[in-house]
DNA sequence: TCAATAACGCAACATTGTTGCATTATAATT
DNA sequence: AATTATAATGCAACAATGTTGCGTTATTGA
């Protein structure tokens, strides 16, 4: 059975995400871990983050990747999504997972509807 | 003043992106034109027609970037947002703009929002 | 038709992401 | 605690994507 392994960098780059305030992009990361480790070790621990479910990937309006903490809400079930809104400030450029807003909408038929990623963008509240 | 010019390669690109059922990246449009012109002349292409409002810059969930023509709709008003919601195909890849779907939300106080872009993802009805 | 300049091609560079492979370090087993 | 299988790393090399400068071309208003 293949097993996953925590490793420094693993741990630092995890314990990174999960205390910032918005989601950090990989250059970001790099920048603040500085030699902590490789560059592709980055992407790699970025990927296994993602697929161990710890960490989700965030496509901002302008087409740049940021990566942010899972928020678990353990309700009546134990099911999680990353169906949640993310605002981008189009001045600071952070990237903000704003768990409380869900949207509703209807969709047309023939469409079979498995993930969204409600992005929205103009200014935070540090930037108003 | 400065003036817009009309080229063969706007020209074709716009026309493209006009009669495409779904979004492109440059890297489709590179392939469909062939030699039609540089592969930076692409990029400023775009990037005019995007300023010029005759189509729309999209990035998917995956964080590749589309670009689609702008529908608008002239009602009481003639102001045209892009504020609507894209489907990304998780089979085929496709991107397509579904202009009825308008999500509803509430916004938390503080924060000025200015555009939004709803991204979904799944099967869409041609890999159903 | 002509002249100003928007747009182009080309080259060079920056950024972002991927892959192969030899080496290192983790964690389960003895 | 030592052993061992292999997950994870570092490095190098590459691919894809996007940007910039500059001399040349072509559009368009005069």
């Amino acid at each position: 059975m293949k097993t996953t392994r925590n490793t420094t960098a693993k741990s630092a780059i995890l314990e990174l995400i999960k205390t910032s305030e918005v989601a950090l992009s990989h250059a970001e990361i790099q920048k603040i871990t500085g030699d902590l480790c490789d560059r592709v070790t980055i992407y790699r621990v970025l990927d296994r983050l993602v697929v161990e479910d710890v960490i989700h990937k965030i496509a901002t309006p302008d087409g740049t990747v940021k990566y942010a903490a899972c928020h678990h809400h353990h309700l009546d079930n134990h099911i999680h999504s990353h169906n949640h809104v993310h605002f981008s400030c189009e001045k600071c450029h952070s990237v903000t997972c704003l768990d409380s807003v869900e949207p509703t909408f209807i969709m047309p038929k023939n469409y079979l509807v498995k993930l969204f990623n409600f992005s929205l963008s103009g200014l935070c509240p540090n930037c108003i």
